[in-house]
RNA sequence: GCCCGGAUGGCGGAAUCGGUAGACGCGGAGGGCUUAAACCCCUCUGACCCACCUCGGGUCGUGCGGGUUCGAACCCCGCUCCGGGCACCA
């Protein structure tokens, strides 16, 4: 690290606090936890008027916090979600109940028929593993061949190609680390209703979150065993199902696949396979080898091929045909569903494509038809489409249990209490969101703190002996490869004497293998809050009390975190839920006593600006195109197309800080970042617009300062009545612009009020109609203000001094100017009182000539007067 | 396709609770200061019409079309366009 090591955060900066006052030369970071700083913080945030006692400050420190992040890790490692209790718990625990007999481990965890008490040292070790919140496991992943490393789903875009970079990215099983962030969907959820979020934010979480709600059916094979568990959410529709299919990858797909077709079989079931096993193999090849970019080229043509075999729908005992095909996720509910052609588009459209029955179990209201062009319940052979809306139940009744005449909700009540009784069935609730793959084949990044025996098991490096530190290498670039099959490697794994360690874990000296992988780089950032509040703690990750004093929630039912964290729309779904997942099991392990990271979050928008394109398409400098007389626009002489986007180095059409530091000043520069405009909203970047702050500043300036001679003007002269409510109404402004983080509308009101100033005092403006003024401005023009503070004569910085308060008295005008409207149109003006009463608004506006005039004596029906607002005289 | 946001002068934007639309700034016009220019200071600046020595007055106006209300930039219904998110999630 070089230079200064400044103490800011998103959150912190975002204030323009004066960011130089606190610069600490590299190497001696300060402990914001003194009390000192703790003082100093709870001023600055005092001054902006955010009314806390006490507040939570942010701070960034050096980077090498590795041996927490890691640390961190090996409490995932180390623990398990536990159902009963809705909580993370060390993992010993549980070992500890299952020895004691105390209780099973998670089913599917188990081999089939197994139980504890009945396994080997290894089969045991395998069931604690699947456990754990962090995990190995060999998935289908996003392998990026650009990158050279595999990328979790929320670094991949819609176009299936990475968010960074934008390289194309494909499938491709391989045994990688996982989190297991889909325990905590539920808490994820939940807890969003403690924040202080844009509800857009939220609404992004929810929606990749996903939650949704319906009921899992079994369908049995005609043999009796096994059964497919397909999940639905429109459990009312199960005796529409005509046929079920799973996805390609799904576990059941061999005891599912006949040995031949059965008699009658379409052709084009068969994907042209000889045998259903031909067919199954090829189309899962197939299915393996398409990109997600392919897929989706392909836009929504569905396909997929038959078994060979039949499952039972429970409601009716009817044989049903199992496909697979790729519109049925792997990752999503069971991996299987029961297909409604007449109710759901997608198996709508598949039914179309094989030939496979339709049938209605909702009727669609009159409505529905006529928007489709058909007579009001036609068949549905001539439905063009599914209908998915609500209806009345029909055609869904067997001996013990009718739908018939029932509305949806109704419907999918009664019979997913008919499954239950059954045993076939039950509600469920299911998540888009899929666990975090945690792994990456990079050299830049946190090494996993684990080793890995002979046998193949992973085992943690004891904390004492944390940071495990990156080796020195020489070649950092993942090795990639032209053989399509060839596994990724980690730069890591070429330091062959790094990866060989001998260690002691209990059982005497053995050699082990390190992990090879290291962490993605949303690591540290998972919980970079929390370190700032101790940065140079060498026990922990943080000191629990001074979690609590800075982060802890203020009342009982608060989430607590983060006063205010200032960011980018583009964390919505990443940044954002992976911190607060971390978050959420460090609370579970006692470790915070907030349930949140973040309590109050503000996105700011981007700057924006015109950026230009050549004939090819690609981008050139903005700064250098010439706007021509009739508004085209040429570079080098050649013309351009005009565009518009965020200020950047791939538009090339940046501005840069320095140019106008340069030009300008810091001050002026965030002063015009801060008034052009809300603070949340993207905007365009206009390099003429930066003259008036810049001007704003040198008019406050000259009110303390002659620029000749460079003395300081003010006198201790007596400020008049006018400028007194003035300086108080700019005050409570600015106080309020400040806590709601409407900085624009701060500036224009210190702007008001310093033109007030301007001319109005012969021979120097009175001190005390300035000095307030100055404090109100530090935040936002810190270093003006700052040198204003000393050559009013102060001896310590004004971030010391208090935020001035605006006296309410001084806040109400002596009188008001308010419009009189006749008929909601106005008329005239009267000024009154501000606290006039209606009767005495009526009576100053029927007083008025102007409006006498107009009435003219004709009656006034009614009279609607709000003090110091308007009056409106209602006339016929 | 679905889900969010947004649209106000020539430009960025203000109007926080349904109560004077256009604060503040940029740009523009005119004037003062100056030998001159810059800086600075002052006045004006939504459109249209009437009046004009002067004060002024009227009509329209917040993307479009309707509605509710004494009164709508703000609330409701139906659209258009722009920005963002998700997208075979059963």
């Amino acid at each position: 690290m070089t230079g200064h090591n400044v103490l800011h955060t998103m959150g912190y900066d975002a204030f323009g606090l004066p960011a130089e006052q606190y610069a600490i030369e590299s190497g001696q970071h300060p402990r914001v936890t003194t009390e000192a700083n703790i003082a100093n913080m709870a001023r600055q945030l005092a001054r902006l008027g955010l009314g806390h006692d006490r507040r939570r400050v942010l701070a960034t420190t050096d980077v090498g916090y590795y041996r927490w992040t890691q640390w961190i890790f090996l409490q995932l490692f180390e623990s398990y979600y536990d159902a009963g209790s809705g909580r993370a718990r060390p993992i010993a625990a549980l070992v500890a109940e299952l020895d004691a007999g105390d209780r099973e481990p998670d089913e599917h965890t188990l081999p089939a028929g197994s139980s504890w008490s009945d396994l080997g040292d290894a089969d045991r070790r395998r069931v604690i593993d699947a456990h754990r919140l962090a995990y190995v496991s060999e998935a289908p992943v996003n392998w990026c061949p650009g990158l050279g490393t595999v990328l979790a789903n929320e670094e991949v875009n819609a176009e299936g190609r990475s968010e960074r970079g934008n390289f194309p990215v494909e499938r491709r099983p391989l045994r990688q680390w996982m989190l297991r962030i889909t325990s905590y969907a539920e808490r994820l959820l939940d807890d969003l209703d403690l924040l202080d979020w844009p509800e857009p934010i939220k609404l992004m979480q929810r929606n990749w979150i996903g939650r949704s709600t319906g009921a899992t059916v079994a369908f049995a094979a005609e043999g009796g065993d096994p059964s497919i568990e397909v999940f639905t959410t429109r459990p009312d529709t199960l005796f529409g199902a005509t046929y079920v299919v799973l996805a390609p990858e799904h576990d059941l797909v061999d005891a599912f696949t006949a040995a031949a077709w059965p008699e009658g079989t379409p052709n084009e079931w068969t994907g042209g396979g000889a045998d259903p096993k031909t067919a199954v193999d090829a189309y899962r090849a197939a299915t393996a080898r398409r990109s997600e970019r392919d897929r989706q080229a392909e836009s929504r043509v569905k396909t997929g091929v038959f078994t060979g075999t039949f499952a039972i729908n429970p409601v009716n005992g009817d044989p049903v045909p199992v496909f697979i095909a790729d519109y049925v996720l792997t990752g999503y509910g069971t991996g299987a569903i029961m297909a409604v052609p007449a109710h759901d588009e997608r198996d709508f459209a598949f039914a179309k494509a094989f030939g496979l029955g339709v049938v209605e179990v909702v009727h669609p209201p009159a409505s529905w038809f006529a928007e489709h062009g058909l007579d009001d319940g036609a068949p549905v052979e001539q439905w063009p489409d599914a209908f998915t809306g609500e209806g009345i139940a029909t055609a869904s009744a067997n001996d013990d249990v009718s739908l018939d005449g029932l509305s949806v909700p109704d419907a999918k009540a009664a019979i997913t209490g008919w499954l239950g009784v059954q045993g076939t069935g039950r509600s469920t609730v299911t998540y888009k969101l899929r666990d975090w793959l945690f792994s990456r084949q990079r050299y830049w990044g946190e090494p996993f703190p684990i080793v890995w025996d002979d046998d193949g098991f992973a085992h943690a490096v004891p904390a004492d002996q944390l940071p495990v530190t990156l080796p020195e290498i020489d070649d950092f670039t993942p090795r990639v490869s032209d053989d399509p099959d060839a596994l990724p490697e980690p730069p890591l794994a070429r330091a062959d004497d790094w990866v060989k360690v001998s260690l002691d874990l209990g059982d005497g000296p053995r050699t082990y293998r390190r992990e090879t992988n290291t962490m993605p780089q949303w690591a540290g950032s998972c919980w970079y809050e929390l370190r700032y509040l101790d940065p140079h703690n060498d026990e922990a990750f943080v000191d629990p009390e001074i979690e609590a004093y800075w982060m802890g929630p203020r009342s009982p039912g608060e989430s607590g975190g983060v006063d205010l964290y200032v960011g980018g729309v583009e964390h919505a779904v990443l940044h954002l839920l992976y911190a607060r997942f971390w978050h959420k099991v460090l609370f579970d392990l006692g470790h915070v006593s907030s349930v949140e990271p973040f309590h109050r979050l503000f996105n700011q928008g981007y700057v924006q600006a015109y950026a230009f394109t050549d004939d090819r398409g690609f981008h050139v400098p903005a700064a250098e195109v010439v706007e021509g007389d009739d508004g085209t626009f040429t570079h080098d002489g050649v013309p351009v197309h005009r565009e518009y986007g965020k200020m950047g180095k791939s538009l090339k059409n940046s501005v840069t800080p320095d140019e106008m530091y340069e030009a300008y000043g810091a001050d002026t520069l965030r002063l015009y970042e801060m008034f052009t405009g809300p603070f949340d909203q993207s905007r365009p970047w206009n390099t003429r617009d930066v003259i008036g702050v810049h001007r704003l500043l040198q008019r406050i300036w000259r009110n303390v300062v002659d620029e000749h001679s460079g003395e300081v003007t003010v006198t201790d002269g007596a400020v008049d009545d006018d400028t007194l409510r003035a300086l108080h109404q700019m005050l409570d402004a600015a106080a309020d612009g400040y806590e709601s983080l409407r900085f624009n509308t701060v500036v224009a009101r210190i702007t008001e009020y310093n033109n007030h100033l301007i001319g109005r005092f012969d021979g120097g403006v009175p001190r005390a109609a300035v000095e307030p003024m100055v404090l109100a401005l530090a935040p936002l023009a810190p270093h003006v203000a700052e040198e204003l503070w000393e050559r009013l004569g102060h001896d310590t910085s004004l971030a010391w001094h208090d935020f001035p308060v605006a006296d309410p008295a001084l806040l109400v005008a002596e009188t008001v100017e308010i419009p009189v409207q006749i008929n909601g149109k106005v008329r005239s003006h009267i000024t009154v009182a501000p606290d006039a009463s209606t009767d005495d608004l009526e009576a100053a506006a029927r007083a008025d000539a102007r409006i006498a005039e107009l009435l003219d004596g004709a009656e006034v029906t009614r009279v609607i007067a709000v003090p110091g607002r308007m009056v409106n005289l209602v006339v016929k």
